[in-house]
DNA sequence: ACCTTTGTTACCGACTTGTGAAAAATGGCT
DNA sequence: AGCCATTTTTCACAAGTCGGTAACAAAGGT
């Protein structure tokens, strides 16, 4: 499991045009996504960044800092939050880690002890909730469940072992594009794919078969001769039209039928 | 606003005594259990205590301190730790924050201030709290009882011991998700799992056959090859009906809705 | 035609899990 | 303290399962 060094997205609420400079050079030698905003934005749009922590200095809004901090934690725990502020007292942190802050360090302060903090928070975070955050993933009539290590169509599992599920998610999660055996096998197996090696082959028998079981009528795996393969729902009756896409309703082949609800 | 301030345990690692003094009489009047060593004490006592957050001072271990640190970070990854050393420069608060450590705080420094640290770093309980509050969990024809740390079938009950109770307890809790041995283990032991550790494996069986005893005629465990266990109720019965749960049949999707076209 | 790439099947060894029992630890009791 | 009952952990072995390899067939490309 390659999880290690994720690159986390953060969002930044300061005017401090120098401390901005060199927080987001830090940032971005990390690997780090970040957005720098000179003001306050309303939590939903934080939200909709998908930020894993926000770094804020309460000084940019002078004495709606308190209540807005206590907004975002309050709306989303799972949020970090460190406080970055200038000259702030003791009982000013104490207020705000007890209004909800993770951390709170005082300016002037050392970039990469900024950096080091923001990472903790985050692990911390991140503890709380593995992984719920990744919902069900659905092609054709496949659904592709993390949470199960397996995937269904109808409610039925297609009984796939630990590798098929592997695979199926990374060439669910990559639909519609060409991948090349090495990059499939470097990215379910961990490491190269030596010269020569079937294994990836085999697998996509396995995979097809046990696709062709529970969900007939469809073509999913799509050999590109000389390249690899691709993923794509795509009905095999001859006389059906041809896609299975979100928003395609059309008669289904068996008795059953499979509305996807949202994207 | 701080609601269900449920007391804390808290282990300082400190030598200190006027800090101490001043600090235990802080967490005591917030309603805190603690505990003061002066000396480091094996991990494995940390977790016997329980606690929730240690704090701890770096300079009572001399050069052991960066590997005690990581040893308890690396062991007990739900432990909030926060290290309070006297003049830390910031490569080496840099340092202990990557190693692991949740916060970081120089001395001298004011008590209050690392009252809230510590409930900072402690306050991802939160979120699990609320399950415990609500009533009995049912499944299948098990119930499971928090209050009384006993689960029972139609008021008969399964004679569980502690560790057989807070394990069916956790896969209750998370009914139809697969949890990896390692997860079970970190959650109900308290601390990582050893590399060959078999102990969730026979705990399982145990739990397995007291199961059996009391409600034959469903099979509440299920192993997922190479993955781990999944809890729910099917019906063992080839021709009897299912579930007594809401969904009628096995493991079913929540996000798709699946329409029968059936005459 | 020729060679290369892919499909398909079967098999064996390595690894995972089930199972019972012994050993160790825990906790109460006198 | 020592003793006993219960619980937890560890161990060894049995039973299963899966993954990768090899070997051959089929298909594509030149």
């Amino acid at each position: 499991m390659s999880q290690g060094r994720e690159s986390l997205r953060v969002a930044v609420i300061d005017n401090d045009s120098g401390f901005i400079r060199v927080l987001t050079n830090r940032m971005d030698s990390a690997g780090w996504q970040h957005r720098v905003l000179a003001t306050a934005v309303p939590p939903q749009e934080l939200v909709a960044m998908k930020v894993n922590a926000v770094v804020v200095d309460l000084g940019v809004m002078g004495d709606e800092g308190w209540s807005y901090l206590e907004r975002i934690t309050g709306l989303m725990p799972d949020l970090g939050v460190l406080v970055c502020a200038s000259g702030a007292t003791v009982s000013q942190r104490v207020r705000g880690l007890r209004i909800g802050a993770d951390d709170w360090i005082n300016k002037p302060c050392h970039p990469e002890e900024v950096i080091a903090r923001i990472e903790s928070v985050a692990r911390r975070r991140r503890r709380l909730k593995p992984s719920s955050t990744v919902g069900p993933l659905v092609v054709g009539e496949i659904e592709v469940r993390a949470d199960q290590f397996q995937a269904f169509v109808a409610g039925q599992s297609l009984d796939l072992t630990r590798r098929e599920f592997e695979l199926l998610q990374l060439l669910a999660e990559s639909e519609g594009n060409v991948l090349e055996r090495e990059t499939i096998y470097q990215r379910v197996w961990g490491y190269a794919m030596a010269h020569g090696d079937r294994s990836v082959d085999v697998f996509i028998r396995k995979l097809r078969h046990k696709l062709e079981k529970r969900s007939p009528g469809f073509a999913y795996i799509h050999t590109h001769f000389g390249v690899g393969y691709r993923f794509a729902a795509e009905s095999s009756m001859p006389s059906a039209p041809a896609v299975a896409e979100e928003g395609s309703d059309r008669a289904a082949p068996q008795s059953t039928e499979v509305l996807s609800a949202s994207v």
